[in-house]
DNA sequence: ATTGATTTATTGCCTTGTAAATGATTAGTT
DNA sequence: AACTAATCATTTACAAGGCAATAAATCAAT
C-alpha cells in the first residue's frame, strides 16, 4: 500500500512523505524480522550478534562487536547477556588487558545458526523484492541523506 | 558516509545493503528528530501527538489519535500519560459512550507548539535534502518494498 | 612513581515498541 | 431479558535503544 494510505495523513512535500515512508518503511521491515526470529527464540538484534560471532571465527572482544553493529556499547552487553543466559555465546575476561572482554559462540550457538539457515524464509529478512539497480538507487539515495545532513544539527 | 563504510560489514547483494541501509538511516533520522525535540522536553512520538491534536482542531478521542500514528494502542496511552503529565494536552470520558476517551490540547499545549513552529531547525526533521524527484522515486521505491513482501510470512 | 587522562565494559534510568490479558461498556442475537 | 460478541482503552510484562555515570585497568607524561 502506498504510504499516503497506510498512515492517514497529508504530506506538505515529497521530502516529507520519504522521511515519514523511511521511518514506517525500516519498522515494517524490523517487525518481519523479529517476527521471524521469534520462531528461534531470538530477537534480530540477538541474532545479528550471534552472525557476527560467526564471522569473526573464534573469540572477539566486546568491542569488534559493538563496531559491527551500530549501535551503543551498553546495549551490546545487554545482548550478550541474553545470549548467554541461554547459552549461546561465552563470555571471558582477557588476562593481558584485563579491560577486555572477549566472547565466542558456543556449540549450542553454532547449533541455532545452523537451523536458521536452513529455514528457507532467512531470504526474506535479508533480502528485499527489488532489481539490482532498484536496490542500488535507493541505497544511493540514502546515504545522499545522511551525508547532507545540516551542519547546524550536531548529531 | 556510504553505509558500507559506517557499517564495517561486506553485503552480499545490493538488497541487502538497501536493507540495512534503511534500518540504518531511519535510525539515523530518529536521533535527529529526538535530539531536536530534546530541547522542549518533548520527544518525537509525543511530538507527534501534538501535531495530531492540533490538526484535530479539537477534542477527538485515542482511537483517532492511534489511527494517525502507526502505533498499537497502549504506547498512545501511555504516550498521552506524559503529556497530561506536562499539563500539554487534557483528557475526558466520554458521557455518551463511556468505553471512548477524549483528548485535546492545552493552552500549554497550542503554548509549546507555536515555539517549536518558531523554531527554524523544525524543517531539518519534516524535510530531507533531496530533489522533489528523488523524493518521490525513494518513496516508490519504499512502497514497493512493503507491497512486495512474499506472503508466507505473516506480519 | 604518581597523577591524570583514556580505554573498555558495565550499570542505572528513562523512553519507546509490541504482545497478551483485563476491565468496562456497548452492540447484537436469540 | 439474557447471553455472547465486539469495541475502546488501559495495564502488565518484556525487549530494545539511548544517555549519563561508574568501575576497573591501562597508558602517558611529567
Amino acid at each position: 500500500m502506498k504510504i499516503d494510505d497506510e498512515i492517514k495523513a497529508q504530506f506538505l512535500t515529497p521530502q516529507h512523505r520519504a522521511l515519514v515512508n523511511i521511518r514506517y518503511t525500516s519498522s515494517y521491515l524490523g517487525n518481519l524480522q523479529n517476527n521471524f526470529m521469534s520462531k528461534f527464540d531470538l530477537s534480530m538484534p540477538q541474532f545479528n550478534i550471534l552472525r557476527i560471532l560467526r564471522g569473526a571465527k573464534g573469540a572477539i572482544n566486546v568491542n569488534n562487536v559493538k563496531d559491527r553493529m551500530i549501535e551503543k556499547s551498553p546495549n551490546t552487553t545487554r545482548l550478550m547477556d541474553k545470549l548467554v543466559d541461554k547459552n549461546l555465546v561465552e563470555r571471558w575476561r582477557c588476562d593481558e588487558d584485563r579491560r577486555v572482554v572477549y566472547i565466542k559462540l558456543t556449540e549450542d550457538g553454532h547449533q541455532i545458526l545452523k537451523e536458521i539457515d536452513q529455514s528457507i524464509e532467512l531470504l526474506t529478512i535479508t533480502n528485499i523484492n527489488l532489481s539490482d539497480e532498484e536496490a542500488q538507487t535507493l541505497s544511493n539515495l540514502l546515504d545522499k541523506i545522511r551525508i547532507e545532513t545540516p551542519s547546524h544539527i550536531e548529531i
